[in-house]
DNA sequence: AACATTTGACCCTC
DNA sequence: GAGGGTCAAATGTT
């Protein structure tokens, strides 16, 4: 009876989780679509929103992917013994070992849905037991960080339109800068042993994007979530940069400009 | 030129 | 042997 509890619990979070996704996935259509509207593209607003609608997707894969795992420990545990007296080490092409039957997650959307992380195709077939082809996807990052994600995308109906996503394998890639490329985290080499310098590139901000004032207002509401003291440089001749001088997690809670988008993104920008 | 996608072949599991 | 998952050469795109 608990166990019963325990498992639509569960289930009811999951859905919560993935309603969370799909709404994050609809205004991730609207701020791309957005993206050519002349007015809007000159703001600094569109950028941060679309990198942190990005994060709150991949925040909703990984969790959801979490879940799932949990539930399918067991049985993949049990495939993989059944496995271990199959051939190995065979390099030929098309070699491969069939995945477990079980999936790792799988979701039915009414769109192609992003998740926040960088796939790349590699096939596609037409199923026996579908009209539609079925798209397989890799991690973008499975050869640089050997990420063993992969997931695989089958439209299921035509009208309306609904795409069955099913996911194996979690993400081991350290992807979260490499999808921002107008951000960087670095060490600042010429100051001391435990900074931090966060770069902003001159390409999305240069143009009446973050002016000086900004940076010091910024700089003034960085704080430490260990309520230690934070110590930031602001250079003087360079504005996209902010030295960080602690080893401490961070956290930005930046407030004055007009935009929610920029706020929700310095809220969850932490590291 | 570099990177992404397509496509047919290959090979495993059932 | 059928069906499905993956590889890698060919092709397309930026």
């Amino acid at each position: 009876m608990e166990n019963n509890n325990e498992v639509s619990k569960a289930t009811m979070m999951e859905q919560e989780i993935m309603r969370g996704r799909d709404m994050a996935n609809q205004l991730l259509q609207v701020v791309v679509d957005s993206r050519n509207e002349e007015e809007i593209e000159r703001s600094t607003v569109m950028p941060f929103a679309e990198d942190a609608v990005r994060k709150v997707l991949r925040s909703f894969t990984n969790t959801l992917l979490l879940l799932n795992n949990e539930d399918t420990k067991e049985s993949s545990c049990n495939s993989n013994n059944n496995k271990k007296n199959s051939s190995s080490n065979k390099s030929q092409k098309g070699y491969h070992k069939r995945k477990s039957a079980a999936p790792s997650w799988q979701s039915d959307s009414s769109i192609l849905c992003e998740d926040g992380h960088a796939w790349r195709k590699y096939g596609q077939k037409k199923t026996i037991n579908s009209n539609y082809l079925r798209s397989y996807y890799k991690c973008s990052y499975k050869n640089e960080e050997d990420c063993k994600a992969i997931k695989h995308v089958q439209r299921i109906q035509e009208d309306p339109p609904l795409y069955r996503t099913t996911y194996s394998g979690h993400h081991t890639c350290k992807c979260s800068f490499v999808n921002y490329p107008h951000m960087k985290l670095e060490s600042a080499p010429s100051l001391q042993e435990s900074s931090k310098l966060l770069s902003f590139n001159n390409n999305y901000y240069n143009n009446n994007t973050l002016q000086s004032k900004e940076m010091k207002h910024l700089s003034s509401s960085i704080s430490s979530t260990k309520q230690e003291p934070v110590e930031v440089i602001i250079p003087n001749d360079d504005h996209n940069q902010i030295h960080l001088l602690s080893d401490c997690e961070l956290d930005f809670n930046y407030s004055s400009t007009e935009s929610v988008a920029f706020d929700i993104f310095m809220g969850m920008f932490k590291f």
